[in-house]
RNA sequence: GGGGGCAUAACUCAGUUGGUAGAGUAGUUGGCUUUUAACCAAUAAGUCCCAGGUUCAAGUCCUGGUGCCCUCACCA
């Protein structure tokens, strides 16, 4: 970036200031005028639009971006934008003063204005607000993009999304939706009687998921602390101490690798509910991504619900399918996950390694790496998978009949894992002896430790409850229809831009 | 971290075999009272990502680096 303000600009605004206009007021509103009637409160371009033809002839006041401009001499165009839309404006010298008019010829694409005048339909019947006020709210320094293909360098994109949302409208349609999606979800929550809880973000021992984390440090406390990968252990907590519904809409922050699925924090909506299980959850989930997706925009014409994501059309109508994961697997790898002799066959025909003999956590990791290879592909979903292998699922508890599996699904739509959830494991001796299998099961670089803290709060009781972890900016990809979590992301992450910063 | 691709004006992009850096949009100036990617005329704008190298000569070829994209790896 050569100049961070536009030459042509600056010279602009030192001729605005030099002739008496504020390019910067504080106000939007026009100030009252002792030969003026007082301007209307502003109107959002769609609520006009949607009704035009029943308030051509009200005087009206728009603000916004112009972002079009078609000038004629004595008359000009212009595209108004705000978020609900565009609306046309058409500011002509017969309706104007002589300052305003002067005012006009010194706009640029991308400043913002009010504009008060008459609706009316133009020629060729587009509404159009006829302005006889006009004014500057804030002068633009740079250019906006190019105006017919807006800004389409993924990169500038991403960095520069203030741009991004202005210039390329179905952007800014996506995450107005992405809002709506997460306040549908707290509707389905509150009318299920949950309570909205923030738990810790810093945590002196990081846990509830497998990953690496960030690392921080408190200089004070003179303590290193871990921004949390998952907020299941606190969550639960809260379920120990009475709060029997609780969710977070929590940020979570992961040291990996960067995709298309995955960037170093993401939201992850996790809720807990005692006396449920893993079924009631399944029955929950249900119902969010439902609501979800009807807040996405993803009810049609007939009104069932689908959404189409990489090319592909996923019907989201419930119930969602519901599937064993041995049964899967059998179906998809071709044997019983629980013959070992089979399984061995297959890991050893794919060259998968077990990393530990005589690890029960090592083999069912293994095993799940078939799972992972020739069953998640398959699933399109929606679909639950339920009963997962007991020995890779440290928090869930095992079934009664048959403790070998245990009471956790997850949810697969559009190809991805959207879902984890399970009946909580709430025997404290148990959770104590899974968390140092696992400890000891960790590879070196990864340091992690039991969380002694949590396994004493199971020690005063957790009552049978079921927990799940939905994946937003996930969901939203498919819901919305974009490839990359870095389109559902506001500020996906990247490298600073040295050149601006040098 | 491995492999592949891309990087030229504020934006969208051309740039031939290595031979003076181009267009459209946006900007500036002028004209135009019903356009909508308005139109007409003039005009300004470049560290061709960075640093080396080859060459009489590099936007173009070579090496290294940076950023982004794709892919693989990592990823409950």
């Amino acid at each position: 970036m050569a100049e961070l303000f536009h030459p042509d600009r600056l010279q602009k605004l030192e001729d605005l200031k030099a002739s008496g206009v504020n390019p910067y007021p504080a106000q939007a509103a026009f100030p009252p005028s002792a030969n003026q009637a007082e301007a209307p409160a502003r109107s959002l371009a769609a609520d006009l639009l949607a009704d035009a033809e029943n308030r051509f002839g009200e005087v009206v006041t728009i603000y916004g971006r112009v972002l079009g401009r078609r000038g004629y001499g004595k008359l000009a165009f212009l595209d108004v934008h705000d978020q609900s839309g565009k609306i046309q404006a058409c500011l002509q010298k017969d309706l104007l003063t002589a300052e305003d008019f002067a005012l006009l010829k010194q706009l640029n694409l991308g400043d913002f204005v009010a504009v008060c005048g008459t609706l009316k339909p133009t020629k060729v019947g587009e509404p159009t607000v006829f302005g006889s006020r006009f004014r500057l709210l804030t002068k633009a320094l740079e250019n906006p993009p190019e105006k017919f293909h807006g800004l389409a360098d993924t990169e500038l994109r991403a960095r520069m999304r203030y741009v991004d949302l202005f210039a390329n409208q179905e952007v800014r349609e996506v995450f107005l939706r992405r809002a709506a999606v997460l306040q549908a979800l707290r509707g389905v929550f509150l009318q299920h009687h949950y309570a909205e809880v923030d738990t810790p973000v810093l945590h002196p021992i990081y846990g509830g998921a497998n990953a690496k984390p960030f690392v921080t440090h408190h200089n004070v406390l003179d303590m290193d602390l871990f921004l949390r990968i998952a907020p299941e252990l606190y969550l639960k907590r809260l379920v120990v101490g009475g709060m029997e519904r609780v969710f977070e809409v929590a940020r979570v922050f992961r040291n990996e690798g960067l995709s298309m699925r995955h960037n170093p924090e993401f939201t992850m909506i996790e809720f807990y509910q005692a006396y449920s299980d893993v079924y009631g959850m399944m029955d929950l989930t249900e119902k969010l991504v439902v609501a979800a997706a009807e807040a996405a925009g993803c009810k049609q014409e007939d009104g069932s619900l689908s959404a189409t994501f990489r090319q592909e059309t996923f019907s989201l109508n419930p119930p969602f399918a519901r599937i064993r994961y041995a049964d899967a697997f059998a179906e998809h790898v071709g044997c019983d996950p629980s013959n070992r002799q089979a399984v061995a066959a297959k890991l050893a025909e794919n060259k998968i390694e077990v990393a530990k003999e005589n690890s029960d956590y090592a083999w069912w990791k293994a095993v799940n790496t078939l799972f992972e290879e020739f069953v998640e592909p398959q699933l399109r979903g929606p679909v639950f998978v339920y009963d997962y292998p007991a020995a890779i699922c440290p928090l869930a508890k095992p079934l009664a009949a048959d403790p070998v599996w245990a009471e956790r699904f997850e949810f697969f739509l559009g190809g991805m894992e959207l879902a984890n959830a399970f009946s909580e494991l709430n025997d404290p001796q148990m959770q104590l002896q899974k968390f140092e299998e696992q400890v000891a099961d960790k590879d070196p670089e990864s340091v992690n430790q039991v969380d002694l803290d949590y396994v004493r709060a199971l020690a005063y009781g957790l009552p049978p409850t079921g927990g799940c972890g939905i994946g937003l900016d996930r969901l939203l990809m498919v819901l919305l229809g974009q490839d990359s979590i870095r389109d559902v992301l506001l500020f996906p992450q990247l490298r600073p831009e040295s050149k601006l910063q040098a």
